[in-house]
DNA sequence: TGCACCAGCGCC
DNA sequence: AAACGGCGCTGATGCA
């Protein structure tokens, strides 16, 4: 492998005659950074910056060379980019040179596309092994790329990177084009790299949205939140002392919780294969008119809100929050969130998230998404027809069920059909949709109306009926399947649930996805942007002045994501300008 | 003491 | 044969 190790501007400005003619080129960076686990993007500095195409690979020290940045910035962003892991070189390419690269090609998103097996990794040396059989040696990734005069080894290493970016480009690129998709891809993505799969495509646009959204952090009012830390803090500790000197047992251990509530209680509780351990969770549930039971509940749930309380304190940097994304965080296609984990916190603590003077929140969620896909997918047309007629949906349900008038449907039977509706349509036994309406939406059936509104479910929505016994039949057959969602998402699955739930989910994060890159492209440069997404939520931060505008852009972008994969059913949202998240 | 595992619980 | 799925964080537990 051959490289050039450019050092001097004039030589660095020469040497980007080499890519004249390409549209796409190969890159990678090493970051100097101070801490290996904890990664500063905003004061950790790029030291290199490789750069190639299919003849040449140059290695750019920004130490030395920092000015060349601008001609850099023209460069990565007209043309396309690739790299591995591209959301890590963007946002360190955007904090030091305010480059944002937009055309890109993420060679670990492409894998984790084309992956049948969520055990399978994704790092570059894993995709050079599994695409080129050659070892890809890493160890040189964490070594000191601040020092002043860099080893052979260090450069050899920042250089050999670029070289297996143009090997296993082509394969990935050849292996997403063979998925038949049923939205072709059109755009700069499509033409600049050749990539015609329609996933692919909104996943790359996605890439350096994503950075963007990382950036901006979401907004914290500090004050607030050190004021809840502090009462949460002393009420738990009081509660915890109250609890261990009345019962005598630490309400942590499941152990001891279990064998104080069996023996001395008398609850029956199911045990686990682990012989001694104990499985409660919504088994406790049942006994939730003891008030043992009730203290117990209670007090693992403030637990759970001063952690997470001291989880957001412990990431809080002047005023915000900056959390990290997996892009593909679970097989579906839906993100994760971590450091801190931002897509789990409960409607008390959303109060905390408020931004600065003179800026709005504008907080849009689509409605009963998953539903909607479900009706689309399954082609359910008592359902669809439903959607169509803008019923509300846990309400016809109800009424079918119950065989009521749909104006005569009360609060409490639609609660009641909301559980039937999320729990039936993935196949739900009745004996838990027993448990599944009293611990997630407070309603109490018994298992014989759960028998009865399992079998009525089936018999009004027909569609979902056939729908579970084809996967079934299948799944018998032949042991694994191929699911797609309606972007053209695949999956293997091998169990009933998965292959029910994955199309659902995975187009829930199809649309998601799509309306982030409609939404990055329709704002253009106003002073706007998303700080977080929540699976079918989009929280923007924008300044007060356009918030009325920003909120019709977000509106379109979503609307339009849902119109390209929802043809049957209409898809509908909530979007509301707000002064913190809890106002929705 | 450190590590792997999982139980429990928050969100969609 | 029966089955709703996905995630991250904390801390108990069991083992080396």
């Amino acid at each position: 492998m051959e490289f050039r190790y450019i050092t001097q501007i004039d030589e660095a400005v020469k040497s980007l005659e080499a890519f004249k003619e390409d549209k796409y080129l190969f890159i990678d960076t090493e970051v100097a950074v101070k801490s290996f686990e904890d990664i500063d993007f905003f004061n950790d500095k790029i030291r290199l910056i490789q750069i190639g195409n299919y003849s040449k690979i140059f290695v750019y020290d920004m130490f030395r060379i920092p000015q060349f940045s601008e001609h850099l910035k023209e460069l990565l962003e007209n043309k396309g980019v690739i790299g591995h892991n591209l959301k890590f070189d963007i946002k360190f390419l955007k904090t030091n040179f305010g480059i944002f690269p937009q055309i890109v090609f993420d060679t670990m998103i492409a894998s984790q596309l084309l992956s049948e097996d969520s055990r399978e990794k994704h790092s570059l040396s894993a995709l050079s092994y599994r695409l080129t059989d050659n070892h890809l040696d890493k160890s040189q990734q964490r070594s000191p790329w601040g020092i002043k005069n860099l080893t052979e080894e260090q450069l050899r290493y920042a250089a050999k990177d670029v070289q297996v970016l143009r090997e296993i480009f082509p394969v990935l690129r050849d292996e997403l084009n063979r998925i038949e998709t049923p939205h072709k891809a059109t755009g700069k993505i499509h033409e600049t790299f050749g990539l015609d799969n329609g996933v692919a495509v909104v996943e790359m646009a996605f890439v350096p949205q994503l950075a963007d959204i990382e950036l901006r952090g979401m907004p914290v009012d500090e004050k607030l939140l050190k004021d809840m830390l502090q009462k949460v803090s002393t009420d738990y500790q009081r509660e915890y002392i109250d609890f261990v000197r009345r019962y005598g047992v630490d309400p942590f251990s499941p152990q001891k919780v279990t064998n104080w509530l069996t023996s001395k209680l008398g609850l029956k509780l199911p045990t686990t294969q682990k012989g001694s351990l104990s499985s409660q969770d919504s088994a406790l549930r049942r006994y939730i008119d003891r008030e043992e039971v009730r203290k117990l509940l209670h007090i693992r749930s403030e637990k759970k809100i001063l952690d997470k309380l001291k989880e957001l304190k412990a990431h809080l940097i002047n005023g915000r929050i900056y959390t990290q994304f997996k892009q593909i965080g679970a097989p579906t296609g839906r993100m994760a969130s971590m450091r801190p984990n931002l897509q789990n916190i409960t409607r008390d603590l959303r109060v905390l998230f408020r931004p600065p003077e003179g800026k709005k929140l504008i907080v849009a969620d689509y409605s009963q998404i998953e539903l909607r896909i479900a009706a689309e997918y399954v082609n359910d047309e008592t359902m669809i027809k439903a959607f169509s007629e803008g019923k509300d949906l846990h309400r016809f349900t109800a009424s079918l069920i119950l065989g009521k008038e749909y104006d005569q449907i009360t609060k409490d039977e639609r609660q009641m059909a909301k559980a039937i509706n999320f729990g039936l349509i993935y196949g739900i036994s009745p004996r838990s949709l027993m448990e599944y309406a009293r611990n997630s939406y407070g309603v109490d059936i018994s298992l014989k109306d759960a028998q009865i509104f399992h079998s009525r479910f089936f018999e009004v929505y027909k569609g979902f009926k056939s729908w579970h016994d084809r996967v079934k039949e299948y799944l018998k057959e032949h042991n694994k399947m191929v699911v797609y969602t309606l972007l053209g998402r695949r999956m293997v699955v091998r169990r009933f649930t998965e292959a029910v739930n994955f199309p659902v989910q995975g187009t829930g994060s199809d649309l998601l996805k799509m309306a982030v890159v409609f939404f990055g492209k329709l704002k253009e440069d106003r002073d706007a942007g998303i700080v977080n997404l929540v699976h079918d939520e989009i929280i923007v931060e924008c300044s007060e002045s356009i918030a009325d505008e920003i909120r019709d852009i977000l509106s379109e972008s979503m609307l339009r994501a849902g119109k390209i994969l929802l043809k049957k059913v209409p898809v509908e949202f909530e979007v509301e300008i707000v002064e913190s998240w809890a106002e929705k």
